[in-house]
DNA sequence: GCGTATTATCTTGATGTCAAGATAATGCGT
DNA sequence: ACGCATTATCTTGACATCAAGATAATACGC
């Protein structure tokens, strides 16, 4: 009985005609996409790093050479607005992980490049929260990985069809 | 291909001795969960309430008369720090939802109290929010529903589980 | 070419959250 | 009773985020 399911026994009884079964699986992602914050802070955390800051790095390091996006890529890539966008840019060119500067051919648009440190830094924390998952995931059957990895890649299809309102 | 697919292509061939395979799990986790926070966030904009709104007026409806726990029970049920607690309750009895007061026995202790208009918000809400949920899940499979249900359930206990540190 | 619409980024102001410490009340050993 | 540790809540300061609008550069119809 973990937490969801309780307040999901207590709506019950409390309101009996509303159909709940949805929240034991949209309040259990949500729950549970906390807690799995907490776990990756918690790793980041040791290595001086913040999740919104790898966030930043994963996503220009994967990239491969020359590692560089612009502005409007990161932003639609982190699902962030473009005032955070800005923002997480300037933090990371202060602590000189990236650098930034304006498109020759375009001069509306802003190249974000990787430095080497930045590349380092990225490795080195991805290194670290890789492990700590797997680890987690030790823990799971077989059969659970996989049916987590189906009922996510479901829940995916679902959640990008659904943003349009109604 | 989802994003989050997408990228652990990226990463394989950029770091291909790294064991990116817990991506696929966590990271849709934490991406699904920010889809899903826009979702919600849609419906109860257009009620007026905001999501850690919600939040409190349901944990405090599904208690049942007469809907009352104190801040503590508050702070432990939501997974959120005590300052945030007390900046929640705030705001909420400023909107007429709650009531808060000094309890008799300990008074160091405060305990909050739900109003009937945050009792009907509340229900209001959670109706229009399982509503929409509800229709996403109809454009699941049944056996995708069961691999979530089973999946979520484990990954909880390992969440669960893992928090202290290592 | 000119003027308007569009695009990309940045700025401003407000807000929710946390970490760390302050305040105040209770419990407990002696 | 007294003093110290503990507990429950609140306060303060910093910060990441967003919404809305500002700024600046480009595209495009005429």
């Amino acid at each position: 009985m973990d937490a969801v399911a309780f307040a999901v026994g207590q709506w019950r009884a409390e309101a009996p005609t509303l159909d709940h079964a949805p929240t034991l699986i949209f309040g259990r992602l949500a729950r549970y996409a906390q807690m799995l914050a907490v776990m990756n802070d918690r790793v980041l955390a040791e290595l001086g790093l913040a999740a919104w800051e790898l966030d930043v790095l994963d996503t220009l390091t994967r990239q491969g050479a020359p590692y560089s996006l612009t502005a409007g890529d990161l932003e639609r890539a982190m699902l962030i607005t473009s005032g955070t966008t800005t923002h997480r840019i300037g933090r990371l060119e202060a602590r000189g992980y990236v650098t930034r500067s304006r498109d020759a051919d375009d001069r509306r648009v802003v190249n974000v490049v990787l430095t080497d440190a930045g590349r380092a830094a990225c490795v080195t924390a991805l290194e670290a929260l890789l492990e700590r998952q797997r680890r987690a995931l030790d823990a799971l059957e077989t059969h659970e990985q996989d049916a987590l990895t189906t009922g996510l890649r479901a829940l995916g299809r679902v959640l990008r069809d659904a943003p349009p309102d109604a």
